[in-house]
DNA sequence: CGGGATCCCGACGGATACTG
DNA sequence: CAGTATCCGTCGGGATCCCG
């Protein structure tokens, strides 16, 4: 079994290091809503249906250290602080918007194969019961 | 459970949806591992450095729900099991593929953009202080 | 050899409460 | 408005033992 790819293991640390980074519960949400354009942090956080304040901040942070997103403040009162995609940000949105759009497309397929494997073993839930991956 | 509404999420939950599948520390190693073709349970094992045996089975497990992995035994002594890439598994190895060659090319951007930030800042570790996020 | 069962810990992430 | 600080539950995931 001699591998075709040569490259694939080392195709794949990057791909894990960048899936610790945004591979995350909200990341790749908040950058998808930055990517029409510039947005504040009540906007952010109203878009974004279930996300905690701590978890908008905590994210906005680390995109912002990754050089995704770039924090303006406004001395106003009340203060306005309004978050942008930088380039690298645009960037990634093309791997992201396809892996997006394969998602979409594709999303019946894997519901199919879940379900038929939930009836074949005998799953009580739409769990693997024990497994402790996968998201419900 | 969560109550989702449909503010933003038309476009971005299938993709939220698919890296809860696919986004935790190794699926997307084992993926790319059996692009090249099937391979053994231990083989795999011996290939991912640091994966625990537990959680290459509940990776696997998890994979072979969602419809991207077969796993085939041969009844012999000692018993050998086979991991293959479905028609499913190879599709999505596309857009993963693509978001991986990504992340090659553009690692020393996003690593460049993090050491500025935190020199910026005064950070001891290579860590955000008050953020939670951000892998090691 | 492949993998199930258990124990355990630290990180992720939600819910307040408080500040400038 | 835009955070920061604190408490706390959940769970991902490593180590270990055991079984067909």
């Amino acid at each position: 079994m001699k591998p075709r790819h040569p490259t694939l293991t080392a195709e794949c640390r990057p791909i894990s290091e960048l899936l610790a980074r945004i591979g995350d519960k909200w990341s790749v949400l908040v950058v998808g809503l930055l990517g029409d354009g510039p947005l504040r942090f009540s906007a952010l956080r109203r878009r974004i249906d279930g996300i905690s304040q701590k978890m908008l901040t905590a994210t906005l942070r680390s995109l912002e250290r990754d050089g995704f997103v770039t924090r303006t403040v406004f001395p106003t009162t009340p203060p306005q602080v309004e978050y942008e995609l930088t380039d690298l940000g645009r960037d990634l949105l093309v791997p992201v918007g396809a892996l997006a759009e394969w998602a979409r497309q594709n999303q019946a397929r894997v519901d199919d194969a879940r379900r038929q494997f939930d009836r074949q073993n005998g799953v009580a839930n739409g769990r693997a019961q024990a497994s402790p991956l996968s998201a419900p």
